[in-house]
DNA sequence: CGCTAGGTTGAATACGCTCAAAGATCGTGG
DNA sequence: CCACGATCTTTGAGCGTATTCAACCTAGCG
């Protein structure tokens, strides 16, 4: 009875959710069972359904399980923008919780696999599980991050640093659940998406990855990149990796939270 | 004694950002005292101090009581992306609690007042007066849907359409603290710190700028900005007002985050 | 086989940028 | 009190990055 415990544990800690927390904490047994067992009913999607819809009223937090979505938001005369770049074990509807209504559409790039569970579920766990509070709290602050680093792509950056910053950030998040090689990954997206997530024309986006190509810093092939010139791409893109605050977290992150 | 209590009571609900949550939620007077009470050590700032520096670390949230400040992050070579602008009753590093060091540096905009507290404090706070729990978090919600409207602009939107639409914004913003007219506020900004918050160069701000002036929208005067045009300036905005999510706050929002 | 979705390329254009210079405003010190 | 410097705004001219429009190419799929 104890080695099918451990052996559901073990098992659940393969979910990118969990992974992207265990790697950030150790999580404890008990921990991984309570966020195992909080985001059980999984659902199934195809490409380019959608999750959200804008407008829509929703009491539930999705986890994605696998595969990529985007969050995006639409202007009156159809200019998009995409707002978020969803990968396992990324959450969606932290916020539903307290808007009455979803601001963004959010969108299957792939086949797609999520759980769900009520979002007040959150109050209890912060109570009950308080390092899981924080390793959310530090997931809702990563998030804002990320976001706060595509503004300034989308502000600041030339469309070459936009895209080298953009696969560098897929990558260490990628690399963080698994599912990326050293300078390697799967980038299940259209120059669509990579121009509505970074403000530019599908066409530019086509001419820039030339440029990179060109450059001999990536190389793609079937939905799949490979970085040839890492450090070369960290140089174009000005790429600083504290922001995703994935390495050293400090001790401080847990008994701040307690309280 | 009572009435001290109750003239205290009366004299802190004047506090912006208790003014910003009563119009939310109709603050009871404990929990009026419990804001209050919360951030005590005042502070005062010059125009141009930093209050928040890249790379340090903070223990303590930040208030703004009065004045305006804004949030930025620079480039190596010096290009600066503003990722928001503080209004009195914003709150600054939320997520230092978890971050172990500012991802972005804060500065006065004008002389400025502050309050702080400890980060630790929050959990108390939600584990003692959920309603005010709710509250922070229908902030850092509204935050995020500020942040994300902020990228739509700078992604997605012309010049002129971004100016509009910040203009709005901070209107809408000002008006929930009572600082803002029907159509009018002030706005102490340079054009450099607008081009900065909205991609652009200052030579462009300031040839928009004319046009809002020349199409009769806008007028400015001694940081002042007079909507002269309300309507048509939500028009070329393309400016929806949910997102900022001050009016009709559903019940749901207090029940859905009690454990 | 033909359709659709996605990617690439060229040509012309435009929106916004840089550079430069000139006003305007304000605080400060002579 | 005026002059000076500093900061901010405005305007012009030329340029460049990225856009639009259009055509063509490719691959996958019914």
């Amino acid at each position: 009875m104890d080695e099918l415990r451990m052996f559901l544990n073990d098992r659940d800690r393969h979910r990118p959710l969990i992974r992207k927390l265990d790697a950030l904490i150790d999580l404890e047994p008990p921990e991984v069972d309570c966020l195992a067992g909080l985001a059980q009913t999984e659902q199934s999607w195809s490409r380019g359904d959608a999750l959200i819809e804008t407008g829509q009223s929703y009491d539930e937090i999705l986890i994605i399980e696998a595969g990529w979505a985007i969050a995006y938001k639409l202007l009156a005369d159809g200019r998009r923008q995409v707002l978020r770049i969803l990968l396992p074990g990324d959450m969606v509807g932290l916020h539903f919780a307290v808007a009455d209504v979803a601001q963004a559409s959010v969108e299957a790039l792939t086949p797609l696999s999520t759980s769900r569970f009520p979002a007040q579920n959150l109050m209890g766990i912060y109570h009950n599980l308080p390092r899981i509070g924080a390793a959310i709290a530090w997931t809702a602050a990563r998030e804002e991050a990320i976001l706060s680093e595509h503004l300034i792509s989308v502000g600041r950056r030339t469309a070459i640093e936009r895209l080298a910053h953009l696969f560098l950030e897929l990558l260490r998040r990628l690399q963080l659940i698994d599912l990326a090689g050293q300078r390697t990954m799967a980038l299940p997206v259209t120059q669509a998406v990579l121009a509505d997530a970074m403000g530019l024309s599908i066409v530019h986006v086509s001419r820039t990855m030339r440029q990179l190509r060109q450059a001999g810093l990536v190389r793609m092939t079937d939905q799949q990149l490979e970085i040839q010139d890492l450090a070369g791409l960290q140089d174009v893109a000005g790429f600083e990796e504290e922001f995703l605050m994935q390495d050293g977290l400090p001790d401080k992150l847990v008994s701040r939270l307690r309280y």
